[in-house]
DNA sequence: TTATTACATAAGTATATACTTATATAAGTA
DNA sequence: TACTTATATAAGTATATACTTATGTAATAA
């Protein structure tokens, strides 16, 4: 689980709306499945996806199971970019500094 | 050139190494070919995404193009992430004190 | 001029992955 | 019990995309 499985978890479309959904609260994969125009298969294999990602977690509750967001999978993407953010910022300063 | 664009270009790891290498300064097509094992035509496109993206810019210079990092693109990809983070941990955090 | 270097574009291929339908499993309901 | 609901898994398909080779174009060199 490293920032790189975040990457590209959340490069997927449909991956995100459900991300989206989440930010709203915590509900079924029946009700993940209505925010989105895939089948429901399509959900869990998704939903699989973000959790191997640390991005949601699953917890049961009778026959449904309920997946929330959780902040594991972003500690990770948030420290690359940010990295990357001062690493760009620098090396643009640099090409400036030459340009000038 | 939204966030979407710079996750998607960020979600390949031959454009990551690309990336990468540029954080150590501007260079060449052919720079950039030597620390990827794929052939000129491919790091050409894959250079094209990463402009696309605002994530790089080029000049002539002479017969070569050099690329450098730009902070364009990830300008929004960093705001996107930091609001999805922040929302997280309030979801999080919801979670939590409903759990208590 | 011809040749070479540096890169981009064109066009086709190969593969990863997002999807589908079908089915299995487990929990609730009549 | 049988039936439905909720979800996951299996297996195959369809498509996006990362790649290839071939070629085009522009700049430098001989």
């Amino acid at each position: 689980m490293t920032y790189i499985n975040s990457l590209e978890a959340l490069a997927d479309p449909t991956r995100r709306a459900l991300i989206e959904r989440l930010v709203k609260g915590s509900c079924s994969v029946s009700e993940l499945n209505a925010v989105v125009s895939v089948s429901q298969p399509a959900v869990s294999q998704h939903l699989s996806v973000l959790k191997s990602a640390g991005l949601v977690t699953v917890k049961k509750e009778g026959a449904r199971r309920i997946y929330s967001l959780a902040p594991d999978g972003l500690v990770e993407l948030r420290r690359y970019i940010e990295n990357l953010w001062d690493d760009v910022l620098a090396a643009f300063q640099l090409a400036a500094d030459n340009q000038a």
